[in-house]
RNA sequence: GGCCCCAUCGUCUAGUGGCCUAGGACACUGGCCUCUCACGCCGGCAACAGGGGUUCGAGUCCCCUUGGGGUCACCA
């Protein structure tokens, strides 16, 4: 039994989209619940687009998603000699041919071609020259490509997929494609086969946008005499027009790197992106890392391309509701001390950390994200909505202010007041504190709820929040009493 | 345009000939709870693209149409 080896080989971009992070996802799964080998090549070939350090940006994508890797990264510019001779034994075996066709003829050819609607593929122009025609051209010094010769068979090129079942189209269909440039240099699809027989590919996981192209690799892998991977193409990403989604034509949304920095946890956008494309069959859509890696299957893939449904200009849903919805689920359901060393990240980023959070006060700490991880989303809330509970300088909700404080100027009295009542309680706990504000509602004649409603505006600068005497607690009677006084500063035209 | 692939609620999907008067999740929405908003719970809206077959019976099999996507580079 050989082993299952499979790699995920991006091309240096600069950031990892998330079609990307779904294709390196799904490799993962299959190769940890097979105990196989990860391996990362970076396809860094491309004349244009790669550029040093750019792999930076993928590479951390990987990172922050925690999918790691057994082997690489290999660049392939590495192996550009192994490729090249590839090319040249397939030319010495007759497998393959130069030709000299200049790029204008071809053209030429193309756009009549397009004119006629007749077939695009190139016409064989050059793969029956004689030895003779071929030294005559080299000697009046034509530059040449090496194309690949397609067997001259009839039937049908096919492929088994693991996921759309068998993938077939006629020899004829295919052309003689290009495998070296005329500058020596190899081509993607050479070199992209060349590579995995040489890592021992034994399962590749991409997506359908390389369906096509496997035709012509499975023929390379035949005239290179290496055993078929298993290949399985996965559905694409699309956007709500069913159109490719790109960094160009999206923006930051498609980038992981986005989530990472709009407060999403890291595993909770995994299983998201999981569920895109792919389903366990039941009704289950929260899986812990084992259990995904356990149920994970190829056959279970969609095959219908998928829709990465953000909505534009919303700002509640910034981006996919699912994922929002996934994330926020993880937020509510992950263990206390977990959700601590997460929301710690973002306390320190944001200059709210305390040592003590960590040893004295971690009780207090562990039980206020208890209190206020319910209504939150993103990681991000905890520095924003939750500020009021870490520190002093949180903003005001204007549409709390105008609900809650606005409607009742006397609450500028009122409030301190209650600030005086706390501060001359012998205990302040959830009864006594209760109880004050309820006894002082009565006695002025207001529902309990104006009080209550305006303490929560001035104390946490929120228009919802938890139990409203649970959070004073979380907040501390001090400051509690010090914002409660301050109250009267929302009132000051008189 | 040629070739290849795909097609269930707005979105992600379950469904492999009878269990489907099509299930779940998100979103939207009605209610309960309540100091607010969430959470939670209960309920609602909402789909088999169309047409032909095959079959006692079709979302499920076949064909056609339509629609969508991919691919057709000396990019990867």
């Amino acid at each position: 039994m050989s082993e299952t080896r499979l790699r995920f080989p991006p091309s240096p971009t600069g950031y990892l989209h998330i079609g990307g992070a779904r294709t390196a996802l799904y490799n993962w799964l299959y190769a940890r619940q097979n105990n196989g080998r990860l391996i990362l090549r970076i396809e860094d070939t491309d004349t244009d687009r790669s550029s040093a350090g750019s792999i930076d940006g993928i590479l951390e994508g990987l990172a922050w998603l925690g999918i790691d890797f057994d082997e690489g990264p290999y660049f392939q510019t590495d192996f550009i000699s192994y490729h090249i001779q590839a090319a040249e034994r397939l030319l010495a075996a007759g497998k393959a041919y130069k030709c000299f066709c200049s790029k204008e003829e071809l053209e030429a050819k193309r756009e009549a071609a397009l004119a006629a609607k007749g077939q695009l593929g190139y016409d064989r122009n050059c793969r029956n020259l004689s030895s003779d025609q071929v030294a005559a051209q080299e000697a009046a010094g034509a530059p040449w490509v090496v194309r690949f010769k397609v067997p001259d068979r009839n039937g049908q090129l096919a492929y088994e997929d693991r996921i759309l079942g068998r993938i077939a189209a006629d020899y004829r269909e295919v052309e003689d494609f290009v495998i070296l440039r005329s500058n020596g240099t190899p081509l993607y699809l050479l070199s992209n086969v060349v590579d995995d027989i040489r890592d021992r590919i034994s399962h590749i996981i991409r997506g359908q946008d390389h369906m096509t192209n496997t035709l012509k690799q499975v023929l390379l892998y035949e005239a290179l005499e290496a055993p078929l991977p298993v290949f399985a193409h996965m559905p694409l990403t699309l956007d709500s027009k069913k159109a490719k989604i790109s960094k160009r034509s999206h923006g930051e949304i498609v980038a992981v790197q986005f989530y990472r920095d709009h407060g999403f946890i890291p595993w909770a956008f995994n299983n998201f992106l999981a569920l895109l494309g792919w389903s366990a069959g039941n009704d289950q859509e929260i899986f812990s890392r084992e259990e995904l890696i356990r149920e994970f299957s190829l056959e279970r893939i969609n095959k219908a391309n998928a829709i990465f449904n953000y909505r534009k200009d919303d700002p509640k849903f910034f981006t996919d509701p699912k994922a929002i919805h996934i994330n926020a689920y993880y937020l509510r359901h992950l263990p206390i001390a977990e959700l601590g060393e997460l929301v710690r990240e973002e306390l320190t980023q944001a200059g709210l950390w305390q040592e003590e959070y960590a040893g004295s006060q971690q009780d207090w700490y562990h039980s206020t994200l208890e209190l206020i991880r319910d209504r939150f989303h993103t990681l991000k809330d905890f520095t924003s909505l939750g500020r009021a509970y870490f520190a002093d300088d949180f903003a005001v909700d204007p549409k709390a202010e105008a609900k809650h404080l606005a409607k009742n100027p006397e609450l500028g009295e009122w409030l301190p007041a209650l600030a005086d009542r706390y501060q001359a309680l012998d205990r302040f706990d959830l009864t006594t504190s209760e109880a004050a504000a309820r006894e002082m509602a009565e006695q002025l004649g207001v529902k309990p709820g104006v009080l209550i409603n305006a303490v929560r505006t001035v104390v946490t600068g929120q228009l919802a929040g938890p139990s409203m005497f649970e959070a004073l607690l979380a907040i501390g009677r001090e400051r509690v009493i010090q914002r409660l006084r301050a109250a009267s500063r929302f009132f000051s035209q008189n």
